[in-house]
DNA sequence: CTCCATCAGTACCGTACGGTACGGTTCGCA
DNA sequence: TGCGAACCGTACCGTACGGTACTGATGGAG
């Protein structure tokens, strides 16, 4: 009993233990390598070395487990927040380019696809819960990281927009395109990684010739 | 037999005959009411009242049902080819809008999404054939009519661009943004449909302050 | 040392699906 | 009228999965 406290206490602080941390960790391997169909749950106890009943009782049911997956994944991501120094154009373009590349490379790694298909799986059928928490606990983290970028190119009269909600979806655009569907829908991401920097910057010219306040 | 031939060559000339279509339309309303796991052999023969036997004689497979089904819907959908006449800058700017509303309601289409859906759900195991198939079949094809149209605007000198490409990517991007993940991710659309239009000016008139010839 | 909780491993159950086989029926054709 | 192909409906088979129950081992607490 107070060994699972410990071990509790020592986890991330998602009110998990390190052990389940473990079986998380091996299902996400098991579903980033075989999709959906390989996550089976006897396949991540034969995997992780548990058993099933250990399964059902820590996760309750599959949707638990698959919950608990997006949820321990998305408590692994964390994103910095940009720096509140002062600001000038250079500065300015140098976050906008970094959060652009950062932002490709979220959207382009394994688990994150593979989380992504799952919801995206899920969502047909009643609920899309799953959606809702990779949307909540995804989009919401970076799209605060941008807002705050974006507000303070604002602030010091770099950036000029009305609608925040709408210059962070036409950096969104700019940035992603139609890339993160086409690696959703299984397009090999290995020719593309190589151009992600250069992308980025061609986007974030853009979008400043769009918002950027010509002086 | 010869019955057999003559439907076929009734049929929309897709290689199918009219019983074979109307079991794929069976199919695919069975797939947008319920996902990819409604889509059983035996639930697409009950609701087409067909035996699961012809199922397997017409489509060999259910992978062959599910490309047959991708395959049939692309059938349906024709993209019309941009008018060639001569363009002045409000006549290109309302082929764009156009342009720009058709994809978010092509999109947002409720056999879009939920072939997406599946494509993207298959895309993890070994082959992504489907998501090959909806790549060459619906964004080539709405690909080619952007393609013309941007064409068409440079020729006319009302447009600027290098890499029709890049222009198309952007065009896509500020059109789009992240609105198609979130509703593949099960986001309510209906609230959203509102806005398309609106939504497609904001983002032609963004990509012509981009790649729009100032006279 | 004893008790008790936890857990791994496995066996088990019900169900549902993909795929096949078979009897009965319709319909074109000779 | 009789033949044969296509087809519907259904029954059937093997398998695989989600979920449960049981057994034995481990290890900490009193």
């Amino acid at each position: 009993m107070q060994g699972v406290l410990e071990s509790r206490v020592a986890s991330a602080g998602s009110g998990l233990t390190e052990r389940q941390s473990a079986v998380l960790e091996q299902a996400l391997r098991l579903l980033v390598d075989g999709g959906e169909k390989a996550l089976t749950t006897a396949g991540v106890a034969r995997a992780a070395n548990c058993s099933k009943e250990s399964l059902y009782k820590w996760f309750g049911d599959r949707d638990g487990l698959l919950s608990a997956m997006i949820g321990y994944q998305a408590s692994k991501v964390r994103t910095l927040d940009v720096s509140a120094g002062a600001l000038d154009a250079a500065a300015l373009r140098r976050h906008l380019v970094a959060f652009a590349t950062d932002l490709l490379d979220v959207l382009s790694g394994d688990v994150s696809l593979a989380l992504n298909r799952l919801a995206i799986g899920q969502a047909s059928r009643e609920g899309s819960k799953l959606g809702h928490m990779l949307q909540e606990r995804g989009r919401r983290q970076i799209g605060r990281r941008a807002g705050a970028l974006l507000e303070a190119g604002r602030k010091a009269r770099l950036l000029a927009f009305d609608d925040a909600e709408e210059a962070y979806g036409a950096l969104y655009g700019l940035v992603v395109s139609d890339w993160h569907l086409r690696m959703l829908l299984g397009e090999e991401p290995s020719e593309m990684k190589r151009s992600f920097s250069r992308r980025a910057e061609r986007a974030v010219d853009a979008f400043l010739t769009l918002y950027g306040k010509k002086e």
